[in-house]
DNA sequence: TATGAATGAGCGTTCATTCAT
DNA sequence: CATGAATGAACGCTCATTCAT
């Protein structure tokens, strides 16, 4: 006797609202300080339940920071790197990286400790390190374009791009004490300078 | 009877040999991973001088995070903002700060694990955020300087020292995958674009 | 309702399939390393199941011990303490024991388990002793009508029942290294010196 | 600054009074049933002290088993197999092991269950076995001896130290009930029958 | 009857901290 | 001051059992 439709229902919702605590919960405690238990109460569901929809603390923790990436995967990367007007594509994919990466809060705080201890989490790094190494690619592309076109100064293409995600991941760390907010909009004009564009 | 030159001496020895084992350490494993035995054992001193020298786990903690601060401060925080020749100032302090950052590999390791959990760490976190904040306002005074004699382009000030100083933790982070060095020479002059440098 | 015949026909064979695997791995893995959803997985029906035919793990367990003596106990006690040829009685009577005792390799490794924690499983034990007693009992009586008959020479009867059955248990307990196996021909005639036989 | 020899010898004593403690409750509950708390309770030490003593549960259970092996070695094995009168020799012998054997009680209820889940306890079980098979093999020397000055019976010798050996575990187990003791005095002269003494 | 998710007591183990020597 | 044995709270995890479906 299979699981009824409603009770199949009833686990994802258990699972995700499992995965949206404990996001909150790794993200302000840290892995070491967050406890099965305390994931569990905030969950408000008993401690072994927790062990019914993740095998165990890491599995539960590589869930946290490898299903999102699909989510926003699409949201980073959707810029077009054969744009006829790389500036203004530019400007367009700043402006969105800046949003997302404002909204993704609790996740980069997640991301930035795996990357401070990337030999504990060895697979979650390598797939945030996958995804990366894919967004930068693509931002080099674009990059590449634009100095193409002759409406971007003359730097190495990949170097740029390295830079500009460094400086995403290092706003999101700069702007961890809530005293400014890392993404007010004279941000995006700044930003804009490291691709050295050439005023028409 | 008080301890004689000699002994004061070698206590402070011991205690600066904790310090590095434990900066190590702390760097690799993290605060939790890291164990006052795992120390004693890398200091190859017994497990009970730890705590004749550091009250308790906490403690050594932030004496390995604080304590460094004075020590590279002077380095960072040394360029003049007043300078007649702003950009050949800026070009300066950029390859010096890009020197620095690289040779401090294991503390900035542990920087971003404060950052990433600056709720866990309230003291420490505050220490580094009075010399990020003191550090990044003297860079603000020398783009102030650079625009008032129009050799840089008009952007906020702060908004520019923000951005660099989160470009340096940015490249940091995104330099623990060893495959590719973040401190390379291009950087430097990519950096250079962020505060708008006015060709003559 | 009633349940049909073929109902009552599968779950019989079901609860025989429970049984079966539940001492392969009770024997195998030991009381406590056997867990319900192991014998669930080896019986290859749902964990939940299980339940409906033992009430619990214990009754599972009592049922492995105890359903089993019902079966072997006639051919063991197949012989006759009456019979006119003791020695001859005797012969047959060893050489089936040995093969019986050949034949239960797990079964024989639980009641090992079981002796060696009899104060864990009071009501398994005890049945097990009874049927020890009854056996040993029997042996008794062969032994006596030897004497009787002077072909065996005088020995507690009792005492030598014992040893019979206890060299039973023993040369199962040491045959578990499988690098001997301990039912090989010779010993038959060895233990058939026990008895103290006198050549005609 | 090294122990003290006071501290030295209390810490001996107390290593000895866990051992002794987890013997018991090895032999009486089992190795499940044994529980750390109950160890530390039982020796009125503190439950982190037993780790400070024993790495883990298992290296108690190995230290248990195996640290008295060296203990009753010799007193088990000290008979001569190139006695001049190996009759009396066999008679001294299987006197001393029936006494050593009866002592060993809490001792033998664990040797029993190890051999009933040796695949569990692998380490524990070879030494054992290894004891076993030097028991065995110095046995068979004394009845070739036996047999070559004919006053043993023809039979192979390995077979009957196996079958003696087997005798002595047999009757450790069947002596659990405490109804009868299994080692009273008419058990050895029977005992003495498995070798095929040859009357004068 | 069959199923498997839900539960939480209880386990082995770690480790910061204390303190007698 | 140096040492390391003693302590016990707190952790991750297992698993027999229950029970809604």
């Amino acid at each position: 006797m299979p699981l009824s439709e409603k009770q199949r229902e009833n686990m994802k919702r258990k699972r995700t609202l499992i995965l949206d605590v404990a996001t909150e919960l790794f993200a302000t405690l840290g892995y070491e300080g967050t406890t099965i238990k305390k994931v569990s109460e905030a969950a408000e569901i008993s401690f072994g339940s927790v062990f019914t929809y993740f095998k165990d603390k890491e599995a539960l923790f590589y869930a946290v920071v490898v299903e999102p990436i699909e989510a926003f995967k699409n949201d980073v990367l959707s810029f077009n790197p054969e744009s006829e007007e790389p500036l203004i594509e530019l400007k367009i994919m700043i402006d969105r990286h800046m949003t997302i990466y404002a909204s993704l809060q609790n996740y980069l705080m997640i991301v930035v400790q795996i990357i401070g201890q990337h030999n504990k989490y060895p697979e979650a790094f390598a797939k945030l390190d996958a995804f990366h190494d894919q967004f930068r690619e693509k931002v080099k592309r674009l990059v590449e374009n634009g100095q193409n076109k002759q409406v971007l100064i003359d730097q190495d293409p990949m170097t740029v791009a390295t830079m500009y995600t460094s400086l995403l991941s290092g706003l999101r760390i700069n702007s961890v004490d809530s005293r400014y907010s890392a993404f007010q909009g004279s941000f995006n004009e700044t930003t804009m300078q490291l691709f050295g564009p050439i005023k028409q």
